[in-house]
DNA sequence: CATTGTGTAAAT
DNA sequence: TATTTACAC
């Protein structure tokens, strides 16, 4: 059937999804009279009355910016209420509410409005459709989590993800092709995707560059001059608004790290203080491991130790860096602090000046060479999946990795694997895939893929807290087609409940509930926590609870059906405990990886913990996920609200059917299936 | 003294 | 390979 294609390279649509100052979200969730309030969170810290990481809208516009100190801010906006991440703080007052970023631009078109314009190109038209859907997700995510998001939708990433942030908070934003040039001759050049550091500034050193369009002045030849052919190739299509990175899947994290800086006069000067705190971060990182091993049955190889050093006496070679050092891992707490104590002695043989070589005395001040230590940090490398069947015997019968003091002088250790990168191969394979209209999650965002006539699909949303782009102003007028906040705001209106989805370290008790019912799914990536739970059998259960409506709280007790496809095993099975203790990690993966193994006394895996909570949610719940053979968050175009459809033009709308009737008729029961996790063995 | 703590990826 | 550097949120 033949399909008017644009002439144009790029027929995506991406969208990027990011959610509005999230840590202040959840703050202002937990405490709806905080909403519609300048609210900043700031993370512990006594100086200075701590750092600010989000800052609500409100609070911006009297200049309250992140990374400011809260004394800072307070001055600058008196009311600002301060919000700690770590502390449990709980005054439940019931006060006025009101609901954020429910008000549209003035200017703003609906995207129906925008569409029906006689001259929309045919490309920019599927925009439009993939802008109807983002707003309906959009208004998803708010029914079910209360949080409201912004989103970009565009014909690669790097416009989806450039103007997910234009009309924060609680809008979205398309970019058609025409305006792209504008877009990019207005904006600062730090605005695009890793041109926020050093590249960028030299950019403007260099060459005068101020915003990606300056840079179409240059030729291919001189950028790759400049900067090397690969980077010179990807500044060229930055210039003309191209941009070929593909959506990717969000992967568990390769590494687990823990770090603390002591500024100033909490500079460790001696051997106590550093083991101390060396003691509390290898016990934090261990903590990390074995959650990652029960969750992820993963474990790493890699110990890597850094610090920052100052020399105060002898002679402080200026710029000199003290050095990281690693060696392979071994687990436990006291291993690794061993370990670690190692790795920074060694470090700080190589870093103080030789003629003052000192090897510390133990628990006593440093006083042959007078070091004040800034930084430390310690993590874990290499982490990948427990080898099973034949693998696993020959890992059973390995020596265990040795000390590294005892790597000194003994025959090499085991060297550690790492992961393997993906090839250019892989990426080929996943480019059809991704065409076929799956979504894959990226760290910071939710992008959706979908090409014309296939079935658009997306899967949940994941947190980012980057939206603190003050200075970046692009009015929005009817040529650019802005479309205006979520178009089914409707479907919050009847949510009442106090849910809490904690994240990072946001882990507070969370209010009360009762009831709550923990029903095991395979789970997909989400914004997620995990919880340890303890079953009946005291097996310990790592739960991982999803972006759905959910109430957990700490010393919650549970009831968990175990699913047999999640766990690998034949039945359902029971378990029931209580939440014993928030994790802070969200975790996404493919659906295969999130298969463990049964323990023998109550199994444990990820499972998807779900409350019982207004008709309307269930509602929601079954239809999005429950129905969803793969657990994966798929949208069905035969699915898409008839109030949205109605928007379309006939045009739009006569294909959109059409090609439904197709897909009925193709794939009469198939939906998305976890074989579109692995292209390379579908292609 | 003071943008913390984590994490990825590529260069060296 | 081990370490450093850059970048992002």
């Amino acid at each position: 059937m033949p399909v008017a294609r644009p002439d144009s390279g790029e027929t995506r649509v991406i969208a990027h999804l990011d959610l509005d100052c999230f840590y202040v979200q959840v703050e202002q969730r937990k405490r709806p009279e905080l909403r519609g309030k300048p609210v900043a969170v700031v993370q512990f810290n006594p100086w200075k009355g701590g750092g600010l990481i989000a800052v609500s809208y409100e609070a911006r516009k009297c200049g309250v910016l992140r990374c400011m100190r809260g004394d800072d801010a307070k001055k600058m906006c008196p009311d600002i209420e301060l919000v700690q991440v770590p502390t449990a703080h709980g005054h439940a007052n019931v006060n006025y509410y009101r609901d954020a970023g429910t008000e549209d631009g003035e200017n703003a078109m609906t995207a129906g409005e925008w569409l029906c314009q006689s001259n929309v190109p045919r490309c920019d038209a599927l925009l439009a459709c993939g802008a109807l859907i983002v707003a309906e997700l959009r208004a998803a995510v708010l029914a079910e989590t209360q949080f409201t998001c912004s989103a970009g939708i565009g014909h690669n990433k790097m416009l989806a993800k450039l103007t997910s942030s234009m009309h924060k908070p609680a809008q979205q934003t398309l970019i058609p092709s025409s305006y792209v040039p504008t877009l990019l001759a207005t904006i600062p050049l730090k605005k695009i995707g890793h041109l926020g550091g050093k590249l960028g500034k030299s950019l403007t050193e260099d060459l005068g560059v101020k915003t990606p369009g300056d840079l179409i002045q240059f030729s291919k030849l001189k950028l790759q001059e400049l900067y090397g052919v690969n980077t010179g190739n990807w500044l060229w299509d930055v210039a003309r608004g191209k941009n070929g990175d593909e959506v990717k899947a969000k992967v568990l994290p390769k590494s687990i790290s823990c770090g603390k800086t002591f500024a100033g006069r909490t500079a460790l000067t001696n051997m106590t203080s550093v083991m101390y705190w060396l003691g509390e971060m290898c016990d934090e990182l261990q903590e990390k491991l074995d959650i990652d091993l029960e969750v992820h049955n993963r474990k790493a190889k890699l110990l890597v130790f850094h610090a920052a050093v100052q020399l105060r006496g002898g002679n402080p070679q200026p710029g000199k860096k003290f050095p990281s050092k690693s060696c392979p891992i071994r687990y436990g707490k006291e291993k690794i602090l061993a370990d670690a104590r190692i790795l920074f002695e060694r470090g700080l043989r190589d870093f103080c000046p030789v003629n003052k070589s000192l090897s510390p005395v133990k628990g006593s001040s440093n006083s042959k060479c007078e070091w004040a230590v800034t930084a430390l940090s310690i993590g874990a490398g290499g982490i990948s999946t427990i080898p099973t069947g034949v693998n696993s015997i020959t890992s059973f019968f390995a020596a265990p990795p040795r000390s590294p003091e005892a790597n000194l002088s003994a025959s090499s250790p085991v060297s550690p694997t790492m992961c393997r990168m993906p090839s250019s191969d892989d990426l080929e394979g996943m480019a059809g895939f991704l065409s076929d209209g799956v979504t894959k999650d990226e760290e910071c965002g939710t992008l959706i893929s979908c090409s014309s006539g296939e079935r658009p699909s997306c899967r949940n949303l994941f947190h980012s807290d980057d939206d603190a782009n003050p200075d970046f102003d692009v009015k929005c007028t009817p040529s650019f087609g802005c479309i205006g906040s979520p178009v089914r705001q409707k479907s919050s209106l009847e949510l009442s409940r106090d849910h809490e989805i904690p994240r990072g370290c946001i882990a507070n008790p969370c209010s009360s509930l009762d009831g709550a019912l923990i029903q095991c799914s395979p789970v997909e990536d989400h914004l997620s926590v995990h919880c340890r739970v303890e079953t009946d059998s005291h097996t310990c259960a790592v739960v991982s609870i999803d972006s759905h409506p959910v109430d957990i709280s700490l010393g919650m007790k549970y009831e968990a059906t175990l699913n047999p496809c999640a766990l690998g095993i034949e039945t359902e099975e029971k378990a029931s405990g209580v939440v014993h203790s928030h994790l802070a990690r969200s975790s996404s993966k493919p659906l295969a990886e999130n298969v463990n193994p049964p323990s023998s006394a109550g199994g444990h895996g990820s499972l998807v913990a779900k409350a019982t909570s207004s008709p309307k949610l269930k509602d929601l719940w079954q239809r999005n996920v429950l129905k969803r053979p793969s657990g994966s968050w798929e949208y069905r175009q035969d699915e898409i609200d008839e109030e949205v459809l109605a928007e379309l033009p006939a045009e739009i709308q006569k294909e959109l059917l059409d090609s439904m009737k197709r897909n009925r008729a193709v794939r009469p029961v198939k939906r998305s299936n976890i074989g579109h996790f692995f292209p390379s063995s579908s292609k």
